[in-house]
DNA sequence: CCGAAATGTCTAACATGTGAAACATACTAG
DNA sequence: CTAGTATGTTTCACATGTTAGACATTTCGG
C-alpha cells in the first residue's frame, strides 16, 4: 500500500472545493434559474424545452436541427427526444429539408408561437430583477467575463492551429 | 385564431437569446469543465462523481449523504445512485451513524484517497491554465460576481426578512 | 409511554446528458 | 456510374436531474 491515513490531509491542500470556478459557475446559474424554472412549470416545460422553443422563436425561416443543437448547447439525442415531445404537444412541426433530405427542418407551431408569447414578458420581468439586485454596469461585466470564459475553450482556437514548431 | 404570422415578430423583440444570462453561464461552464472532463473520463469518473470524491476528501471525519449533496450541489436521487455507484467500485464506504441511524455516513476508502490524489494535480494544472488565459485579476471578477450573481437567489433571502415596509 | 409530525434517505418514473453506433442521404474519387 | 467516405439525425445504453412518494428513525405532544 502506498497510501496511508495521514496521505489524506495532502488532498485538503488543492484548492477548497467551494470555491473552484466550476462550483462557483454552478451555483450563479443555480440562482438565475431558480427564477425562471417556476414559470415554465406552470406550463409543463423544462429549461431544455423552453431553449428549443426559444431558439425557433429567434428565427424567421424554419432551422435544421443542427442549428437548434448550436443555439440551445444540446446534443443531438437530448434534442432529438425533445422535439419529439414538442412535436407531439403539438408545439413545433418538423419535415425533411427539400434540398438535402437527409437534414430536418424545425419551426414552431401557432400554438407554439402563442405559447412563447404567453411566456416571455413574465421571463424578462425576473431578467429585470436580477438586473436590478445585481447592478446593471455588474450585469454587463459578469456577461462579459463570461465571454472571455468561453472563449478560452480549446474549442474556441480551432481556427488558428497554424503555427508548427 | 387570435395568432398569425406577424407576431411570430414580436417574439424577435426579447433579449436576444444567445445573449441571455442563462444561455452565458451555460457556454462559460461549458469552456471550462471541457478541460477538466478529459481527465475524468480516463479513470471513467462522471463529473458528478469527482464532485462527490472531492467533497469527500475536503474532509476528515466522515459526513452524512445531506451534507455531501449541500457541498455537491446534487439532489438526493442522484447522490443515492452515484454513491451505491462508488460504493460498488470501492472508492467510498457507506455506514449507518450509530448517533442517529436515519443517516448514512459516508467516506472515502483508502482507494478513494488514492484516485483524488492521482487526478487533483492535473485537475489543479488545468485550472492554472484557465487562470493564464484569462487572467488572474478578471478570475476574482468573475468569481466574485458569481458570488454576488448567487446571493440575488431568492432561497439566499431565507435569513434577513425582519425590515417590513 | 404512545401516536402524530418531522427528518434523513431511498425508490419510482420520466426527462435529459453523454458517447457510441445505426441509419439514411449526399458527396467524391476513380 | 459506383464504391467509399462524409454528413445529419436518430437509436441505444447507461448516468444524472427532478418531483413525488415510500420507508425508517427520531422527536414531540399529550
Amino acid at each position: 500500500m502506498t497510501v496511508d491515513n495521514t496521505r489524506q490531509q495532502k488532498a485538503l491542500e488543492m484548492r477548497p472545493f467551494e470555491e473552484s470556478l466550476p462550483m462557483a459557475l454552478l451555483r450563479g446559474r443555480e440562482a438565475a434559474m431558480q427564477r425562471f424554472r417556476p414559470i415554465l412549470a406552470e406550463h409543463d416545460l423544462t429549461e431544455q424545452q423552453w431553449r428549443t422553443l426559444r431558439a425557433l422563436s429567434s428565427t424567421e425561416a424554419p432551422i435544421d436541427v443542427g442549428q437548434v443543437a448550436e443555439a440551445t448547447f444540446l446534443l443531438g439525442p437530448s434534442l432529438s427526444r425533445i422535439l419529439t415531445n414538442l412535436d407531439d404537444r403539438g408545439l413545433v412541426t418538423r419535415s425533411t429539408d427539400p434540398t438535402d433530405q437527409r437534414r430536418t427542418l424545425v419551426s414552431l407551431t401557432a400554438a407554439g408561437i402563442e405559447l412563447v408569447l404567453k411566456i416571455a414578458p413574465r421571463s424578462e420581468a425576473e431578467y429585470s430583477e436580477v438586473e436590478r439586485l445585481l447592478g446593471s454596469t455588474r450585469l454587463r461585466e459578469l456577461l462579459s467575463l463570461l465571454d472571455d470564459l468561453a472563449a478560452t475553450s480549446p474549442k474556441h482556437q480551432e481556427r488558428s492551429e497554424s503555427r508548427p514548431s
